[in-house]
DNA sequence: TACTAAAAAGGACATTTGTCCCATTCATAA
DNA sequence: TTATGAATGGGACAAATGTCCTTTTTAGTA
C-alpha cells in the first residue's frame, strides 16, 4: 500500500554523499503539495524519508488516489522520458525529506551510470506491475474485501491515513468506506 | 484506446533487418494465447501487426483487460527487470505478427544501444501514463461517460472488439455495457 | 477554557450495477 | 443443410454504492 524502494534510497543517497551532479536535500511539511497537476516542473524527486501520496483530479476536484509514496520511491521522473504536463500532484502526508536532481543531472546520470539506468528502469517497471492487478482487483471485489486485503499488506493503514484518502485509495466514497468498515467490525473483524 | 509505439516499431524493425542481436519474426492465428500469466517466459515482444489484448485473469476467471495493443507495443519486458512471474496474459485478437528478442539480447541492447535504452525508458513511462488517467475516470464516471471517450479516441471500437472485452476493459458487466449501449441509443447518442 | 473548523459516523433514500435468467442471432463445423 | 456453441440483447430483481444531510468527535487556536 505503500510503496517503497530501498535499493534506489540508498543508491541516490550514495551519490549525494559523494556531491556528484546537483543532487540537493529539500524538507516539507505535512500536507504540503510539492508537485500539482498539469504544471511543468524540472526537477525529479527521490523520498529519504516520510509518505506522501499521489492522486489525481478531476474537474470536479474529485481527488483519485495512484499510490502512497514512502522512502526510495521517485517522482516527477516521468515528465523526463515525454516532455509533457505532470499528470498527478504529489502531496505530503507526513513531514518528507527529499533529494532532488534536475532533469539535465538526471538525464546524465542514465546516460553514464549503467547501475542507475537500470534501478529507474527497475523502478518504472515495478510502478507497472504494481498498478495492474491493484486496479483489477479493486473493480472486481467489494470494498470489504480490499479493506481486509489492505490490513493484511499494511495492519496500522487507518492510524496513519486518514480516512478519506482511505477512500479515494479504493475509489470509493467516505460514506461507503464507513459501512463497509462498520460491517467489518459487526462480523468481529476488526480493523 | 489501441496503444501504439510506431517509433518502437520502426527502431526495432531496422535492428532486425540489421540482423543484429537475436531477434525473430514469429506470426499467431487470432485468439492465440501468446503470454499466460503467472508464468516464466524468457522473450520480450514487439508487435508489428495486429492487435492483442493484456489482461488479468483473477481466480474465478474474471477478465479484466489492462490494454489493447497494436503496433510497436512491445510485452514481457517487465520480466526482465524484476524476475518475477508474468502478471498478465496476453491474447491475439487479430492475427498478429511480431519480432521477438531473448532477455539476454535485450539486456545487451539495453547495455549497448543508448538510443534503444532511451526508447524503452519513454515506452514505461508512457504505459505509466497511460493507466494512471483511465483507471481513475473509469471509475469515478458512469459507463456512459465512458463509452463516448471510447468513441470519440476510437470511432470504430464496437466492430473491432467484441463486447466480452469491451467490458472487461471498462470494468462492468456485460448485461452493464448493453444497458448502457441501448440507454445511449434512446437518447440518440449513436455508438 | 471556550470556540471553530475539520474529520468521522451514520440515517434515509436514489441510482447504478450485478446476478440470474431466457430468447435470438450468427458463425462454424459436421 | 443441419446442428452446436458462442455472442448478443434484454427482463426482473437483488445488492452495492452514491447523494444529501445531520450529529458527534477531535484537534487546534484565540
Amino acid at each position: 500500500m505503500i510503496r517503497s524502494n530501498l535499493e534506489l534510497a540508498a543508491y541516490i543517497q550514495m551519490l549525494y554523499k559523494k556531491g556528484a551532479y546537483d543532487i540537493r536535500e529539500e524538507q516539507f511539511n505535512a500536507k504540503h503539495k510539492i508537485i500539482e497537476q498539469d504544471r511543468r516542473y524540472n526537477r525529479v524527486y527521490v523520498i529519504v524519508e516520510g509518505i506522501s501520496k499521489c492522486y489525481i483530479s478531476d474537474e470536479n476536484g474529485k481527488e483519485f488516489i495512484q499510490e502512497f509514496l514512502g522512502e526510495g520511491m521517485e517522482f516527477g521522473e516521468l515528465e523526463v522520458f515525454s516532455k509533457k504536463h505532470t499528470i498527478c500532484s504529489i502531496e505530503t502526508i507526513t513531514p518528507l525529506k527529499t533529494l532532488s536532481i534536475s532533469h539535465s543531472g538526471f538525464n546524465e546520470l542514465l546516460e553514464n551510470d549503467s547501475l542507475f539506468n537500470q534501478l529507474v528502469m527497475k523502478a518504472l517497471a515495478d510502478k507497472i506491475r504494481y498498478k495492474a492487478p491493484r486496479h483489477s482487483y479493486q473493480h472486481s471485489y467489494p470494498i470489504e474485501d480490499n479493506l481486509l486485503r489492505l490490513k493484511k499488506i499494511f495492519p496500522e493503514f487507518t492510524s496513519v491515513i486518514c480516512k478519506k484518502d482511505i477512500a479515494n485509495y479504493i475509489g470509493v466514497t467516505v460514506r461507503s468506506l464507513n459501512r463497509a468498515l462498520k460491517d467489518l467490525k459487526e462480523k468481529n473483524n476488526q480493523i
